[in-house]
DNA sequence: GATTATAAGCGTAATTTTTACGCTTATTTT
DNA sequence: AAAATAAGCGTAAAAATTACGCTTATAATC
């Protein structure tokens, strides 16, 4: 110790992976690239990349997350890390991994064309390199737990939705049915939704009126003291 | 990219710092140390170190507990990364925060002396080096939310407690009230507690039954679905 | 052009959970 | 023996959740 402290210490390899979740056709949706680079090239995995030297470790996950999808701002929150010593037999990497929710629109052909990626349905992921497979289920965890306490859901849906889409959201992340009239009921009651004039007819006859989740008003209701549960 | 993938990358410091919560006199307790090593020589701090080449990250965790407080298989659980560029003017170091709940029981005041260790309420935590300040912060919130959902406090309990002595802990977490009758009734009624014989006498006049916390039925119980809540 | 089918949207009753709080009990202190 | 204190038990009121019937707007079908 003392004046060698840190010159003692051996450095590590860090990288980001990023778990990038989404929604659609009423299913939840990862987002998995081809590997480029040996060993296991090819092959299905998260993105992701090493933390630069001079890089915050969250800005090297948004900037893999722009990299990878050309999106900037996007829901992004550390998952955890990955640390057993032999988890990637190319060299000592440790990973922190992040979790991101994103709206898919779209450009997700795109996506698949420019980026080698492809979202498959949360129950059907494919073989993944390494420990990816479980940071999947680790964030997957973390989504149902965090969706019940924070307004997280919107992040996947568009601006503008309608509450069976909402409750279809919600579905797909708790994987069980929840009875249409008390759903609406629940979520209008915390009166954290603007109500639109306009309807969505895609997706009934009758059509849906569209909503837009207030922040202001929600952070202003935090501030009273006011918990979110869904 | 390809074969210099692994060699392009450049290594970083991975430290592990340790958040270690303790509970007494109906409060709850934060342990800190006296930094050994420049910068910041003999300030509080959180007691860390570096994670070695061969270890995995929640190893070096273990380690840095067991030699800052002689304890193994205390409740140890990752806090999050902390991957600031400059959070560390003597080198780029990432950390690996993690907080641990532990019995404070006899071996407080050797503590004290063979580690230089001191147990802070954690309403009075001192000015910490680095980041150290924020890490607490958000350890405390994450006990916090934790505490209500899992049953993790019984870490900070003796194995033997009385109904009021839980119910103090929850009041330290929480920092509110709980009125005695509804707690009892509630954490009763979850069916996760082995009633003793014996009384604790030492509080108060009547004596309180002591109980024990029953890991076995209540991981049969969540088995079957149940969640605990407080 | 009327009828039917479908999902949206509104309301109400039953049930469960939470909250508030009174009363008794066992023991120590006065 | 009386008073004081915290443990422990019970009950009623209030709030939240759940179950589910009915109406409505529109598109598809006859």
């Amino acid at each position: 110790m003392g004046a060698n402290y840190y010159q003692e210490a051996k450095p590590l390899l860090v990288a980001v992976d990023c778990i990038i979740f989404g929604f659609a056709g009423d299913q939840l949706r990862l987002l998995l690239f081809r590997r480029k680079v040996e060993p296991h090239q090819n092959e299905w995995s998260l993105i992701g990349s090493f933390v630069q030297e001079e890089e915050n470790v969250l800005a090297a996950a948004n900037r893999v997350l722009e990299e990878s999808t050309g999106l900037r701002n996007i829901f992004l929150q550390e998952l955890g890390c990955y640390g057993i010593a032999e988890r990637d037999p190319g060299a000592r990497v440790i990973s922190i991994a992040h979790f991101a929710l994103m709206r898919i629109e779209e450009p997700s052909e795109q996506l698949a064309d420019r980026y080698q990626a492809h979202w498959f349905d949360t129950d059907q992921i494919p073989n993944l390199i390494l420990d990816h497979r479980e940071m999947v289920m680790h964030a997957l965890e973390k989504l149902r737990r965090k969706a019940r306490y924070q307004p997280i859901g919107f992040e996947l849906l568009p601006e503008k939705f309608t509450i069976p889409q909402l409750r279809s959201l919600y579905e797909a992340i708790y994987q069980k049915e929840l009875d249409r009239r008390n759903f609406r009921k629940k979520i209008l009651s915390m009166d954290i939704l603007e109500k639109l004039e306009e309807k969505d007819k895609t997706a009934s006859k009758k059509g849906a009126f569209l909503y837009r989740f207030n922040l202001e008003k929600y952070q202003e209701l935090v501030a009273k003291g006011f918990n979110f549960e869904l």
